[in-house]
DNA sequence: TGGTACATGTAACATGTTACATGATTAG
DNA sequence: CTAATCATGTAACATGTTACATGTACCA
């Protein structure tokens, strides 16, 4: 129980224990579908986080319900180690865009290929775009009180403005990269 | 010798030994310069893929020169590598940002804290921006031939309205998140 | 002659990914 | 009855991070 300091990954899971017990299961689907476009966690990584955050006392499991779910309820001392992680300055962020990498290296990627992938990824970027666009009409139909907090929001701002930036970097791209049929 | 499939990480080694021979220092130098931004490699990873990739027969190691520096080329099973890598489509671009895991928590964080994170971290993307553009500027002020290549621009291209996109949503920011001046 | 930048490497550990094993419950 | 979904968990491995140990060459 040496209270070392938690991960981002750990203290997410803290965070949403905040609104009251949940399963891994519920975990996965809850930072899926909050953090899942900044912050992707895996199944795996909840139930170890779990086991040791238990191990160390920042959550408690509760008895097994139906189809063997586990609950797991914040304890004081899981809040005070969220509280603390929350005053720790946020670490710088990490991209890793291997789309990006392929660009780079265009001088050794045939012509066709490079394109090819470019215009895949444009794909992809097109529908999230689309996604987070219908998200914000949605909350923004959502009658007083009953959409997403400012926080979410300002979470799907972030997402939308992304997914713009990237759109327009695609099409801004010049033909060597983007256009290119030959092989 | 199993030839497993090259990593990202791996690959991009590769893709700078294109152009040449390098020590581990200059990859990592290379490494941070010209994909540093979307893709960070550290000093150790860089020698142990090294020495993988030695094993696998993807590069060679030459005579140690001045300073134990020790070059490494890559071979023709290398360049191979290379081509059957980049052949694969880009996987999905992963991005970590603590900052925003705060925002989302937001309600759990007391709101100076929370003011105070945002203020930090726009100062360095205000800084990141700013380098971004010296560096455009610097490419468009180079005579003809000797600016960088249009994969390398495409690379900055992206970095700017990536920092522009955040600036932007830092200033959209509501108060609640923003602005808050109390603890 | 002393500090800084260069240069390689290892060890230990933290985190993330993939794949699998097992079984319960529900809906059609 | 059976397929899909829910649900937990483990094992093995890949990748990334941090810290340290060691020594060289250059410059003031």
């Amino acid at each position: 129980m040496p209270a070392r300091p938690l991960n981002a990954t750990a203290a997410s899971l803290l965070g949403f224990l905040h609104s009251g017990p949940k399963t891994g299961w519920d975990l996965v689907a809850t930072a899926e579908r909050d953090i899942g476009d900044f912050w992707s966690i895996t199944q795996s990584q909840v139930y170890r986080e779990l086991t040791a955050m238990a191990q160390a006392g920042f959550v408690e499991a509760g008895e097994r319900g139906p189809r063997d779910r586990r609950p797991y309820a914040i304890t004081e001392a899981g809040r005070k180690a969220f509280a603390s992680w929350v005053e720790q300055p946020p670490g710088p962020e990490l991209i890793r865009f291997p789309l990006l990498l392929t660009v780079v290296f265009g001088a050794h990627v045939p012509r066709g290929t490079l394109a090819a992938h470019v215009a895949r990824h444009r794909a992809i970027h097109a529908t999230r775009l689309a996604g987070y666009e219908a998200d914000r009409a949605a909350a923004a139909a959502a009658p007083p009180g009953h959409g997403p907090s400012a926080y979410a929001a300002a979470a799907l701002d972030f997402g939308l403005r992304y997914e713009r930036a990237v759109m327009d970097w695609f099409d801004a791209l010049p033909d060597e990269i983007n256009g290119g049929r030959a092989g």
